[in-house]
DNA sequence: AACATGAGCAACCGCAACGGT
DNA sequence: CACCGTTGCGGTTGCTCATGT
């Protein structure tokens, strides 16, 4: 087992703080079970990581959060779920862990009280038009082009028949309008289901497309459901609208 | 003044993914 | 391909401090 007996737990000292300073200052951000013992330290390499990560590095903005960064996890919690990481990664200076707890402490409440309220008048007025969350595949070719929102390799799903064109245009070029439409907002086709082969090899989920365009540092891929269906029609608790489509295009751009 | 309660935050833990052998 | 060590993430815990009773 790598952590010796003994090794200290709890809040850090600034003595312990300066040593893991130098240390990282002196060796870089590389080899985390290298580190206690480089900086002298009787901490296991996870203590470390973290305390440099979520404290000492020198980026780490600290303080209250502004009305745009509130917004913006908002809107990216919405698109992606608890995914952290990816999310302090859209806000320079923040860490994944001051994003949770934040969320956690602030915001958690707020978006459980307007569910609620969603789901009270979805109750009332019907249904709607969602895009609804499921597990979909993109290929890992995908590039996001800075001019326009425009994907240019196959996109790939569960069910091809709601996720590409009808259209018999040059398949770059159907995909290419479908997702403008998609990200534009505009009206889509009632599709029916159907099942179609999927290649799992070569496809990757959008949150790791998201991941290959954040900043150096993000997490590895892995999979996860925040894909969408259009088309469907189920209550208005579930529903994502299209545009946070256009969110989260806008936001994409501005991290190219 | 003493205690209870809750909020905020730092740190820990378990697990999954990754990469090397 | 399997195994193992390492890394990184998200959930959870626990400490501190402010506020209420």
């Amino acid at each position: 087992m790598e952590i010796p007996l003994g090794v200290r737990k709890g809040a850090w000292t600034e003595e312990e703080d300066n040593l893991l300073r130098k240390c990282i200052e002196k060796y870089g951000e590389e080899k985390w079970h290298q580190i206690p013992l480089r900086a002298g330290l009787n901490r296991c390499r996870k203590s470390c990581r973290l305390r440099w990560l979520n404290y000492l590095k020198p980026n780490i903005k600290r303080g209250e959060f502004e009305a745009d960064e509130v917004e913006l996890i908002l809107r990216l919690h919405k698109l992606l779920g608890n995914r952290w990481s990816l999310i302090a990664g859209r806000l320079p200076g923040r860490t994944a862990n001051d994003v949770k707890n934040y969320w956690n402490t602030h915001l958690r409440k707020k978006t459980v009280s307007c569910n609620e309220y969603i789901k009270e008048k979805g109750r009332k007025t019907g249904t709607v038009n969602i895009i609804r969350p499921r597990p979909q595949a993109f290929s890992k070719n995908i590039r996001w082009l800075k001019d326009k929102s425009i994907v240019e390799n196959t996109v790939q799903s569960e069910d091809n028949s709601l996720c590409q064109p009808s259209t018999t245009l040059d398949p770059q070029d159907s995909e290419s309008v479908w997702w403008e439409n998609v990200l534009s907002g505009k009206e889509f086709d009632q599709g029916a289901s159907s099942s179609s082969g999927r290649q799992e090899e070569e496809v990757m989920p959008m949150a790791n497309l998201l991941e290959e365009n954040s900043s150096p540092g993000t997490t590895k891929g892995e999979e996860n459901n925040i894909f969408y269906e259009v088309g469907q029609t189920l209550p208005t608790d579930l529903w994502l609208d299209v545009n946070l489509w256009n969110l989260f295009n806008t936001e994409q751009q501005k991290f190219i």
